[in-house]
RNA sequence: GGGCCAGUAGCUUAGCUUGGUGGAGCAUCCGGCUGAUAACCGGAAGGUCCCCGGUUCGAAUCCGGGUUGGCCCA
């Protein structure tokens, strides 16, 4: 009987039964109080014939028949059932046995400090691994034992002699000399095994042991094997290693990462790898394993061919960092596609049906200087995104790359540059303002396409082949390189400050129910330099609005009003407060302001008068009502004004109409630069906003002629000013 | 049984290192825009930051315990 630190008195009988052939606490124990090795089963799990009663039996079959004797003969205790884990063969599910057995072993425990010091060297993503699970697997690292029980397998070149010498064979040019062959035909079994040479010691021929390798030690040995070296190729050799970079499942803590560290510290005493991401898995929607049992597999296969190789790529690198567990989603898939990868391949559609119809080809790009500031400005981004990538790639940050990507494509480029300079590709006629677009879009793509290439591989090449690049595929062309002259701050705050200022705009416009089609006079806007160019322009179109006017005090445009501040009133006015109260709210909130500022106020309940006066309100600046306001309060705000003119109804009517032209147009699925003829019937506002704007419909919806009469086949509009119905000639 | 990691809106998640009013996308609702977009814009609604305890004036954040899930080992 012994003691041992693995055996409490917490539950159970505090004895347990020891056996040192199965299992390693077991053997440790064995070792330390130099028990027998009593090895009573067979390599097949069966009792060996010194177990009389059970021999050729299962050992778990025989359990029931153990405690059975065990109780017959009166020396049972008890019998009790726990919930354990236990390991049992992930592939015939059947328990497995631990079992002692001669194996040859690398002494790996020797090589503990020199593990940890080249482990002090690797980058490891993310990096509690370094200290946490790798660094204590490696303090308590345990001797490795190479020898496997397989047919299949590098044959483990240890030779043997009946009388005990072994030797360990170093080469081809080894064995040759040894067994004196001039050729080894073939170094695997059964080839290899029917090689034999005299023992040094006492001549009789020695033979291979029966083992084969660890297949973790040929995965370890991979960097040096694959390039045959120690044995040739050194000079590729010391250039490729210790290689830069390699990633695998988090499962391959004790596995690939330690084989690889394990083998270069060994035989070469150096690294082999310098970062190293660990990446986790991606489980079923709960959460939990996929397993086939369970039936919550989902097949890459499948989602390839449904959504796409680079959807689930880029599902994989944009939804998380790699270590995290990916819970999969094919919405999320979908949503990546849509969002990101959809607005890419849109923005690429967008520029090849104008590039298309204008015959574009990119050549000669207008110099920066002299595009307008959208461009500049889109330039600026782009170099920003150029730097933002680089510097996540260079940090193995592939989830910060994809953001920066994903914000770029889907803000700045589609959202924005694109939606905002839609008009100068439609032009008919070739300007410079147009090819100076043309280019500006064209780089971006391209960039775009070249920074996403290691990411989406598929998308990058078909943006890179549509746009016609030079080398036979996108991969082939270097990693983009900021040089960050072009980044200019100064356009991008101007556009930052825009970019709030038509948000306030349109806010304003929500807060008062008034569409973007109808146009308004004049915006006013608070609290930005004011700045004129191209810049204004966008401002104009996005908010609709004729004039714009900086201007910093707004005060003016606020009204005072009051109201009665009813703590002041009730201790003054006791049971008539109720009735004052009513009285004052009922008056005009501006009226009463202005009334109570200049003398005070009197009212008068049942007979008595009452004298109010400043401290008995409370005073609150509003808007005035012809005007609306968005970010009020904040730094920046804009004021829009509500005042309609006729002009201004009979614009907004025009907008009207093209709008229900154009989607007409559309559905009618019309080629985009087909000229139509249009026959039109309205009512009289309609006819009159129509009569005002004829040029301006002409041109937007590409007619070369608007005739008031009654349209054959004519579609029926229902528009705010009444009847409308239009019809399409070609 | 041990080690490491994670738990935040219906879903996917940022914030946690260094404590100070929890953000975003999708989905939902209202309104707008639309001859690039299954898109976009304005607004609204939506939270036990897994649970319990501690430290602190103050905890999503730091500490301890538990729980659920993942990986590795026994």
């Amino acid at each position: 009987m012994t003691t041992a630190m693995f055996v409490t008195m917490e539950d159970g009988t505090g004895v347990v039964h020891i056996a040192p052939a199965f299992g390693e606490d077991d053997y440790d124990l064995g070792v330390q109080y130099d028990l027998p090795m009593v090895q009573p089963v067979n390599s097949d799990g069966t009792f060996s014939e010194e177990v009389t009663p059970w021999k050729g039996m299962f050992v778990k079959d025989a359990d029931p028949l153990i405690i059975k004797d065990l109780e017959e003969r009166g020396i049972l205790e008890g019998v009790h059932h726990y919930a354990h884990q236990y390991p049992f063969c992930w592939r015939c599910d059947t328990p497995l046995l631990y079992y002692a057995r001669k194996g040859v072993y690398i002494r790996m425990s020797q090589l503990r400090k020199e593990l940890m010091g080249n482990n002090e060297q690797i980058n490891w993503y993310p990096s509690n691994i370094k200290k946490g699970r790798f660094g204590n697997f490696l303090e308590e690292v345990k001797d490795w034992n190479l020898s496997r029980e397989r047919y299949w397998g590098t044959p483990l070149p240890l030779w043997r002699c009946e009388c005990d010498e072994e030797h360990m064979v170093g080469s081809i040019k080894e064995l040759k000399e040894l067994s004196g062959l001039d050729h080894i035909p073939e170094l695997h079994r059964p080839y290899v095994d029917a090689v034999k040479f005299p023992c040094p010691e006492c001549g009789k021929p020695m033979s291979r042991v029966d083992y084969v390798i660890d297949c973790w030690y040929d995965s370890g040995s991979a960097p040096h094997a694959s390039l045959h070296y120690p044995f040739e190729n050194k000079a590729e050799f010391d250039k490729q290693f210790p290689r830069d970079f390699i990633a695998e499942g988090i499962d391959q803590t004790r596995g690939w990462f330690y084989s690889l560290l394990a083998v270069s510290t060994a035989v070469f005493d150096q690294l082999s790898y310098r970062n190293v991401i660990c990446h986790a898995h991606v489980l079923d929607a709960e959460g939990k394993k996929m397993s086939k049992s369970k039936g919550n597999v989902v097949e890459p296969r499948d989602i390839f061919a449904s959504d796409g190789a680079d959807a689930i790529r880029w599902y994989l690198i944009s939804s998380s960092a790699p270590w995290r567990p990916k819970l999969f989603s094919l919405e999320a898939v979908r949503e990546g596609n849509r969002s990101f990868l959809g607005t890419l391949r849109n923005v690429m559609g967008f520029f090849k049906t104008y590039a298309d119809l204008d015959g574009y080809v990119y050549s000669d790009p207008v110099p920066l200087k002299d595009r307008p500031e959208v461009d500049r400005w889109l330039a600026s981004m782009l170099d920003r995104l150029i730097r933002e990538v680089n510097h996540s790639m260079d940090a193995f940050d592939l989830n910060g790359a994809a953001s920066a990507l994903s914000d770029f494509v889907v803000e700045d480029l589609s959202n924005w540059y694109v939606r905002v300079n839609r008009r100068r590709f439609w032009g008919t006629e070739d300007s410079m303002d147009k090819k100076t677009a043309y280019d500006s879009l064209h780089e971006a793509l391209m960039i775009v396409s070249r920074l996403c290439a290691p990411l989406i591989p598929f998308h990058a090449e078909m943006v890179y082949i549509t746009l016609g690049g030079k080398m036979d595929s996108v991969h082939f062309e270097p990693y983009p390189v900021s040089d960050g002259s072009v980044i200019d701050n100064a356009v991008i705050g101007k556009m930052e400050l825009l970019k709030r200022v038509v948000e306030f705009g349109r806010a304003a416009r929500g807060a008062k129910n008034v569409k973007i089609r109808q146009p308004l006079q004049k915006a006013v806007i608070k609290g930005v330099e004011p700045f004129g160019g191209d810049l204004i322009s966008i401002i104009r179109s996005e908010l609709n609005v004729k004039e714009i006017e900086f201007l910093d005090d707004l005060s003016t445009f606020f009204e005072m009003t009051a109201e009665p501040d009813l703590k002041k009133l009730g201790p003054k006015l006791k049971a008539a407060s109720g009735k004052v109260r009513d009285q004052l709210l009922s008056m005009d909130a501006r009226e009463l302001a202005r009334k109570v500022h200049d003398s005070g106020i009197e009212v008068e309940i049942e007979g008595t008068s009452y004298h109010l006066d400043r401290e008995d309100f409370r005073f609150h600046e509003v808007l005035g009502e012809r005007w609306t306001i968005g970010g009020e309060g904040g730094d920046v705000e804009v004021l829009l004004d509500l005042h309609l003119t006729d002009d201004l109804v009979r614009e907004g009517i025009a907008r009207e109409v093209v709008r229900r032209i154009q989607t007409m147009r559309k559905d009618m699925d019309l080629d985009y630069d087909a000229r139509i003829k249009l026959v039109i019937s309205a009512d009289g506002p309609i006819i009159s906003g129509i009569g005002s704007f004829m040029d301006y419909i002409r041109h937007e919806t590409l007619a070369d002629a608007i005739v008031f009469g009654d349209p054959r086949n004519g579609k029926e509009w229902e528009m705010d000013q009444g009847m409308m119905t239009v019809g399409i000639e070609l």
